[in-house]
DNA sequence: CCGTGATAGTCAAGCTTCGTGACTAATTTG
DNA sequence: CAAATTAGTCACGAAGCTTGACTATCACGG
């Protein structure tokens, strides 16, 4: 399944990214004695508190359902990698918590992004990917908003 | 769903303005004639030339995988874009050839994708968005390479 | 104090997308 | 002309997400 030509669009182009990213993350992470962690996890796992989070509040920092979360931290439960202690305060609610585990992958995946950011920073230039970076960040909350800009581009 | 925090890293961060230049793509398609084009469908039609693709070629260029193509070329002869021809150089080959209908949400996709350039163009500056496109894609070229460099970076 | 409405988490069913292996027909190679 | 390749399809299953409904608990106003 080999060619693969110039991706034609921006969406395309960003998609290649996001991918390639995932796959060296993810492989790595393998490697380095977390083989059964998927992309799927980080919706909890990138958002975890050391001291426990709701999965109320992991729903809404990824932008994930409810239901989503759920049987994330079923799989994570049983890989071992969180826990779920009751809620002192609120006894419908039940916190998700990292084990020893959890919180080496957390720290593993941070490192491993770090190493690829590096790689860039290097071939790039450190002012020139600083700047690269910054502007994804300010394009991202441009486009998110793009609701708010419907009539202002006039059609054909 | 609502709260979305500051992303925590490259990867969500691409996957979050990936889905948000989709969302847009889709739902003004669906405003101008074509509400049943799906993202998937993009593997197709980004894709073709004007007098007609074979699937393997397809799927050589989009990524994916045969099988794909051909669920996604079924979806697009119901739909009315795209019809299958047999290719006169070789008897088991089709081509995959775009109607009137497929040519219309074909320019129009581009339309809109380039309409999102300019609006981003426009906020940043012709010369800073030139050149974080740039950097883009050559940023995802040397991340597609990623396991050429796997010793190159050393572990802690 | 109590009832009404909101909130936390879960159960269940269904859909979309993708991956894998096997198979037929036609072509290319030697 | 036999053997290996290639184009397209069929069948099955696994992930991931969506939606709606339901139970237990909390918060607020009367």
């Amino acid at each position: 399944m080999g060619d693969d030509r110039p991706e034609p669009d921006v969406g395309m182009l960003t998609g290649t990214f996001m991918r390639a990213v995932q796959d060296e993350l993810f492989e790595t992470l393998a490697e380095q004695g977390h083989p059964d962690v998927r992309p799927r996890h980080g919706s909890v796992l990138a958002f975890l508190d050391r001291d426990g989070t709701r999965a109320t509040e992991l729903s809404q920092r990824s932008g994930q359902h409810k239901q989503i979360i759920g049987t994330i931290v079923d799989e994570l439960v049983q890989l071992a990698y969180v826990t779920r202690e009751p809620d002192p305060r609120d006894r419908r609610a039940k916190l998700v918590v990292p084990t020893a585990h959890g919180l080496d992958e957390i720290s593993r995946a941070r490192a491993i992004l770090a190493a690829i950011e590096r790689r860039h920073e290097q071939a790039f230039g450190a002012e020139e990917y600083t700047s690269f970076k910054a502007a994804l960040q300010r394009i991202t909350r441009l486009q998110r908003q793009w609701r708010d800009h419907r009539g202002t581009q006039p059609r054909e």
